[in-house]
DNA sequence: ATTAAATGCTATAGACATGTATCATTTATG
DNA sequence: CATAAATGATACATGTCTATAGCATTTAAT
């Protein structure tokens, strides 16, 4: 009941990231402050430098800076590359048609609960996030 | 982002047993009403027998039916017997301790939702899903 | 009695998310 | 130039939820 692990690392990542926005960090140095096992930290890097969020500098120096101002990365967009928004588009009990003629009762509260969610996702950014 | 497979199908399951309270429901039958698969709906219902929400009859008229008043069992007695409760009394971006000295802007609005979703699943029964 | 149809129980398989390991390539430093 | 330390890429291992399979036991119907 909740997001994937690989969405939570992605989300810890970019808003420690984001608090030196500037700084180019090593995913050593993000393991050792983040607590995030090594091997799966670099994997979420890399995807998160695929998908643009940041870019990666190789060598003895190299590391990750943002490419693009964190003012302008929402958790929604980060989750979209994980899990994927549409992960909440669905029935809160794991119906894939409501089994009742009528809607069940819980549809409606949920439907209001996740567009309130989403819409929270969707205007919050990194810097937000930090505030 | 939703509640386990085991949680939606003993959700289905006793739905759809709470329509007719009183009748003797067979794993087979409830297999063609519900299309969940039946070795796994077997070992859901062995699971809601355990908890005593139903109680089994054996032999060849055999099956199930409650074994306590539908309006009796909330939404969240049964997420509590899968999931667990406690599922939700998580930070919904998957933060074991919140990465930030202040807890993060999400923080707020996910203990809201959270609290009416739990609200509401406690307040709900069976006999409300269906009404 | 015998058979059919149901649950009780439990072991095994599959799928997917999570986590680990390894080697190649790049670049700063001495 | 040699080395150290970083990322790139990818294969492999583990764990957990989901799904399947099989046999034993019980009971109604013939």
């Amino acid at each position: 009941m909740n997001f994937s692990k690989t969405t939570s690392y992605s989300l810890s990542i970019l808003s420690y990231m984001s608090i030196n926005e500037d700084t180019n960090m090593s995913a050593k140095y993000l393991h050792n402050k983040l607590s995030i096992p090594y091997p799966y930290l670099r994997q979420v890097l890399t995807n998160l430098t695929h998908k643009r969020f940041i870019k990666s500098t190789r060598g003895r120096t190299g590391g990750f800076t943002f490419s693009m101002p964190k003012e302008k990365i929402s958790l929604a967009d980060i989750i979209d590359i994980t899990d994927g928004l549409e992960s909440l588009n669905i029935c809160i009990l794991g119906f894939n048609k409501c089994p009742f003629d009528k809607q069940c009762s819980m549809h409606e509260v949920w439907e209001k609960t996740r567009d309130s969610m989403i819409k929270v996702l969707k205007e919050t950014s990194l810097a937000d996030l930090t505030k």
